[in-house]
DNA sequence: GTGGTCTAGACCACA
DNA sequence: GTGGTCTAGACCACA
């Protein structure tokens, strides 16, 4: 459920955070439902159990997920979690673009791109 | 002409590189048009000399400035720096707002973001 | 496995970039292998990490390497590698004929050398 | 009669040293011939008589030329020089030659080149 | 352990 | 003055 990229410069543990929330902000991932074992997804992605405790742990620390001893690892069940997500998701857009303004960005081409954008998911 | 964010985690030399960028593709620095020194720029910024030459060793290989020992670095004379950026940023953007997708981002709210960017831009 | 020349004017980074690629280019070093880490072939040459770390850095820059902080640095995956660098070789040698041929080196010269080269090497 | 290339990491000084040299071996400047005086040559090529005159002065110190206050410099009458440059052309040469074997060029690719590079001659 | 960033400061060649 | 190399050593995140 997981794909690293072990060239990238996004650390390892980064990736799952990242990849953890992305399902959960989409539904792939429910509430309550169970993550894979942190040893069994070290296996399965060939990496040290710690680097995936120190995914975990970070996503259990923002509240995203929580772990029961000798149980395993749930999604939170706060309702809000996918809308946090997606906001957070826009305001990382809207800096992200407002950073590249200095560029010479126009207003038209980021029109362009969105409709590019949602002109290929369509036809998918 | 620089500003660093000290507390970011990208990396000082990183931040001047992008500036530098940023001004090349906007058309603040031109062509064959001297870049402040290494020393003197380190002095401004109140960081080290190594750290200024690193992103200028970074611009350098980049093909985007020239060094020449003992007279000083200068915006490089390739016509299409300015496009050639300004085309990359585009496809910077265009990685991210695909890679925001996962998270539930709807087109009606990205249009909305480019819409308050530039809607905030005029009012400056 | 690297020689250093404290007395050149080659800078010491550089000498350690000629000789790793050397050794791609000849098969000594192969895809994916380990390179020595940053501090123990500086404590082995007798100099700085910073300067190994100079030279790696290149090295990844120009695609023959690969780093990953937290577990080392390995030769890149590219086939070619060594076909390249080989023929980048001669065409270095090819140029650095034709700069020397207004000296008034002759052909019967350069086979001489040639010859006298390859017939050291089949005596070792 | 000196082509600079102001963006080449080789040093102007240098630069002119080879040249001066080149003119030499090749014959192109004789015995007791006179040079271009320092000042006439850095504004010919736009640069600061302080670098002409350490060309001068390093041509000098290894006799290829000498200097007569207030008539100018002059090539050296050595018969040898030539001969002499002829000579440590080729040991340079069979340097960089055997500096590129490790990269695995063999000897047919080197006679290749050399007879490639007095075919191009000879039609020219 | 690994690589990566950064400081402080020396020393060099070059213009 | 300029850029370029290098040392010594700190500190960080990551695996």
């Amino acid at each position: 459920m997981i794909a690293l990229n072990q060239t990238s410069r996004t650390p390892i543990y980064q990736q799952i955070i990242q990849q953890v929330l992305a399902q959960i902000a989409c539904g792939l991932l429910r509430q309550n439902q169970q993550l894979p074992g942190v040893r069994s997804m070290a296996i399965d992605l060939g990496i040290n159990p710690n680097t995936v405790m120190k995914a975990y742990a970070e996503l259990e620390r923002d509240g995203y997920i929580y772990s029961i001893a000798g149980k395993g690892s749930f999604v939170a069940e706060t309702e809000q979690s996918p809308n946090l997500l997606h906001r957070k998701k826009l305001d990382e857009i809207k800096e992200s673009l407002a950073s590249s303004l200095p560029y010479g960005v126009t207003k038209e081409e980021l029109l362009a791109i969105v409709e590019a954008l949602y002109r290929e998911e369509e036809s998918v």
